[in-house]
DNA sequence: ATAGGGTTAG
């Protein structure tokens, strides 16, 4: 019987572990008393682990008599995996109390839930435990240190921690890289990653995957191109993931001939990097490519998700046209990601700014649950609209609803009373904004701020507002004011302003444009072609023609 | 005998 056990556990491992298989060969276990045996009852509380009955799996535990190190981790592994924390946490501390005692499986176990967790508490508290153990010189517990600390922030002590080690094994080297990887520290990783080279370590696949994570935007794309040149040098397969991580650098960079190359190559890119490469042509500019590739990835049967379709709309909104907008909003409600409040959001923002605020509306009345990321979206299409009044009952509502306003919302509210001229309640919330809810104010705040007291005339109030604020004041900002002194023919303190920012030797190209619209207003022809002749001819705009700068919609 | 340290991305 024992032997037909054997080989019928040896036959579940290998199959798709069902609950009901689980429980059958619990059963047998049990029949055959074999239950008190830890080998059986490591294999059942993992199947049970697979099935997330954390309850089985724990009342199995709970009357294991013999408890192996096996039967301990698997179980802290269990509610570690399932998120439980504080369970895997309660296990660990009992199992300190017992008389097995922890190897370097359980200390990396419960070090990565520490980090998962973000218990920076308790990842010192286990460090000590390590330390006290003596296993603070095996590398798989080392790993989980420097890992660990990196994840949860704290750089410095997995470094330190890291460099305390004589000869790192190649999975801790990539440990240490990648730690300062997502610490966005690209200068370290690659310092190191050439010292591993030095001391004749060969990187593989998740070495450049851990450098290539700090490369966040286009200023470090050199740095991407060599580790991209040094993939091919080592021969490195891009399948896996290595070829999905250029692609999303790529796109993150911007370089979307290169990121479609290393796409290009890839077998079957899965859901993140298609995704990845769509909002990649999106955020360069290209929407049409992003709607192109996004219905190459349908045609090709992909499964699409909540992202995927929010990125989507968010494309379609930026081209404009409602059509590719409005059959992808169908394709969501058929498709059910339509409950997503990220894909309503994105469909509200889509139809207002394709011209259809109504459709925008009816989406967000469909909806019973909201967040403040649909409050701020509705809030902000209704300012676009100049329909001032309901976003202000719409901001009430979202008070109401006991949701915080951030400063996204201020900033929908403060554009919607410079659309409709509202003087008073701009100034309003403003103030609402940095009394109220204590949140400070930043240079978008201020353009509306100055572009609402501007146009309507106050520019000495909009001039004392810009001189309260704490340098170095955005250009926007002292583009906003200058595109009313134009708007007013108030030359006079368009003067001022010009000359405050030539004493404080400010990035003139910021402000030709509107400068020289002013000196045109004034004709004063002269002052504009010497900014013409400064700025090497780089004003297109026609002198002449009022251009309110500073806001981008 | 068992499992058991390091990955990415929108």
């Amino acid at each position: 019987m024992h032997i037909q056990l054997k080989s019928l556990i040896s036959e579940l491992s290998k199959l798709n572990q069902t609950l009901s298989r689980t429980k059958i060969l619990h059963a047998l276990v049990i029949q055959n008393n074999l239950s008190r045996d830890p080998f059986y009852a490591t294999k059942i509380v993992r199947f049970y682990a697979i099935n997330n009955d954390l309850v089985s799996a724990r009342n199995l535990f709970d009357k294991s008599p013999e408890r192996s190190i096996y039967l301990w981790n698997s179980i802290i592994r269990a509610y570690a995996q399932a998120h439980r924390f504080s369970d895997a946490f309660m296990l660990f501390k009992c199992m300190l109390i017992s008389e097995t005692e922890p190897d370097s499986f359980t200390f990396a176990c419960i070090l990565r839930a520490c980090s998962e967790w973000r218990e920076i508490e308790g990842l010192r508290e286990v460090h000590g435990k390590v330390v006290v153990s003596g296993l603070g010189t095996e590398f798989i517990c080392d790993s989980a240190l420097v890992s660990a600390y990196s994840k949860i922030g704290n750089v410095e002590v997995a470094s330190r921690v890291f460099y305390g080690i004589d000869e790192p094994d190649l999975v801790l080297w990539n440990t240490m890289i990648s730690g300062y990887g997502c610490h966005g520290d690209c200068a370290k990783g690659l310092q190191l990653f050439s010292k591993m080279r030095e001391m004749g370590v060969r990187p593989d696949g998740y070495t450049v995957v851990g450098l290539i994570m700090a490369l966040t935007d286009h200023s470090l794309i050199k740095v991407g191109e060599a580790i991209h040149g040094f993939c091919f040098k080592y021969g490195f397969v891009l399948n896996d993931h290595v070829g999905s991580v250029l692609v999303s650098m790529y796109s993150r960079c911007k370089c979307m001939d290169s990121a479609c190359r290393v796409f290009d190559c890839l077998d079957r890119p899965d859901l993140v990097t298609w995704s990845s490469l769509i909002t990649g042509f999106s955020q360069a500019g290209d929407y049409l490519k992003a709607l192109i590739f996004f219905r190459k990835f349908m045609i090709d049967g992909g499964k699409s998700d909540p992202v995927l379709i929010a990125s989507v709309l968010a494309a379609s909104a930026r081209l404009a046209v409602v059509g590719p907008g409005s059959e992808i909003h169908g394709f969501a409600v058929r498709n059910g990601y339509y409950t997503e409040l990220m894909v309503s959001t994105a469909l509200i923002d889509m139809y207002a700014k394709c011209g259809f605020l109504e459709l925008g509306i009816q989406v967000f009345k469909t909806k019973t649950n909201t967040n403040i990321i649909m409050y701020n979206s509705m809030i902000s299409c209704l300012g676009l609209y100049g329909r001032a009044t309901e976003a202000f009952q719409m901001f009430n509502d979202m008070i109401d609803g006991e949701f915080k306003p951030d400063e996204t919302t201020f900033c929908g509210l403060l554009c919607a009373c410079c659309h409709a001229g509202l003087v008073k309640d701009g100034r309003e919330y403003f103030t609402m904004m940095k009394n109220e809810f204590g949140i400070k104010a930043k240079a978008e705040h201020y353009v509306y701020m100055v572009k609402l007291l501007g146009m309507a005339g106050e520019l000495e109030e909009a001039y004392q507002l810009i001189k309260s604020i704490a340098k170095p004041v955005n250009s926007s900002i002292w583009g906003a004011l200058l595109s009313c002194c134009d708007a007013h023919k108030n030359y006079e303190l368009g003067e001022v302003i010009a000359q405050h920012l030539f004493e404080n030797k400010a990035e003139i190209s910021s402000y030709s444009v509107m400068l020289s619209n002013l000196y045109a207003g004034d004709e004063r022809w002269d002052a504009v072609n010497r900014l013409r002749v400064e700025n090497g001819g780089a004003i297109r705009k026609i002198p002449g023609i009022t251009w309110i700068g500073g806001i981008s919609h």
